[in-house]
DNA sequence: TTTTTATTCGAACATATGTACTAATATATA
DNA sequence: TATATATTAGTACATATGTTCGAATAAAAA
């Protein structure tokens, strides 16, 4: 699909951008890999472009971006969790996290960590837990649930005697069933704490 | 020496760069921060260059470069703490980090937790904490310290009854006096868990 | 007040830069 | 072979963009 040219201009454009915290004008990607036209470069960027690897702004000088595959991304930390479908809503973002090394496909989110239910696996109150929605929340695995539909909970997932329950790691709280109320946000993948 | 119009200017500039991925234009940055002349805006450009918080590139198109303090900072990971003067050895890294947020001053690298004795804080083994070594650890901080000069672990630093102790977090750990065989090396600023 | 300094504007200029068009050449495919 | 596709080049164009100059205004200092 892409040609050896075209990584090649696309590797050159990542360098000049790592190096001079800018993107390289055409003429100057003509330059860095020895082509005599800038029309030959506009039409390896038209490729690249069409393979989704890069992103380019109309009529704009040096406006070129990259889509990284491992990029460093700046996501929402979600205050409370009200309902399902206003999940990412603005009003309920409370800020941003660098997350770095983060791949295209994840669709990641950060929420602060309230209460104790959790402290048995060392998750404190106000850590800040990544959870990526689209990677399942298998047997065993820490995840994040919302509880009819209003409460947000981060909670182990565990098969017990052919039922699924959400488990805290905590004593003093109880396990509680999986049923109809109770609906998968997606994974923790990472914790966070500032000390 | 740096006037609000500046700082607005400096401000829009990074918010547009965060947000597009390349810098505004001049004529961008006129209407982003309601000037009318494209020379007044050159005008607090240079301003701020002189004052070391932005840099240009002479004739060239939004080649416009913020000196960020905060910066994204790519962290080694040690493995082993041999000894106090071949700590950032190079043989000793096993990895690196990406840590965001990080000002230049400080002198950050991380180190993957061994040992349960922080256990009941919150802090795993193979958890990563990360260090900074230019933050003095003062009473009640979580440290990094070097144990004759051979071994490396994080404790509480706390004072009892007039005397220094690298107390541990948990019960089956006796806290340890601090003595000339106990080296302080950091305070632990962060911990980063992947799951 | 006068003088200096900081800030803003408008207009014009030079060119850096993205884009479009056509043609030539190489490489692959039928 | 002939046909299609990929790649490169050259030229020209339109304009986006950084830059310069002069002057007006506002604010601060003397």
């Amino acid at each position: 699909m892409v040609s050896e040219k075209q990584k090649n201009i696309l590797n050159f454009i990542n360098i000049f951008i790592e190096k001079n915290g800018f993107a390289p004008s055409v003429r100057e990607i003509c330059q860095g890999v020895s082509l005599k036209s800038t029309s030959t470069v506009q039409y390896h960027l038209e490729k690249l472009i069409q393979s989704g690897l890069l992103q380019k702004n109309y009529k704009k000088s040096r406006a070129l971006t990259v889509n990284n595959q491992l990029s460093n991304k700046k996501i929402p930390i979600l205050g409370e969790i009200a309902a399902g479908s206003l999940l990412m809503a603005e009003e309920n973002v409370i800020g941003t996290v660098n997350y770095p090394n983060t791949d295209e496909k994840s669709d990641l989110f950060a929420l602060s960590v309230s209460g104790d239910s959790m402290i048995d696996e060392g998750i404190h109150e106000k850590d800040l837990v990544i959870i990526n929605k689209n990677e399942p929340i298998k047997n065993g695995d820490i995840g994040a649930f919302l509880i009819n539909n209003s409460e947000g909970t981060i909670k182990f997932l565990k098969n017990i005697q052919g039922k699924q329950y959400l488990v805290p790691a905590n004593k003093n709280y109880d396990k509680i069933p999986v049923n109809e109320n109770i609906q998968p946000i997606g994974k923790v993948v990472s914790l966070i704490r500032d000390m």
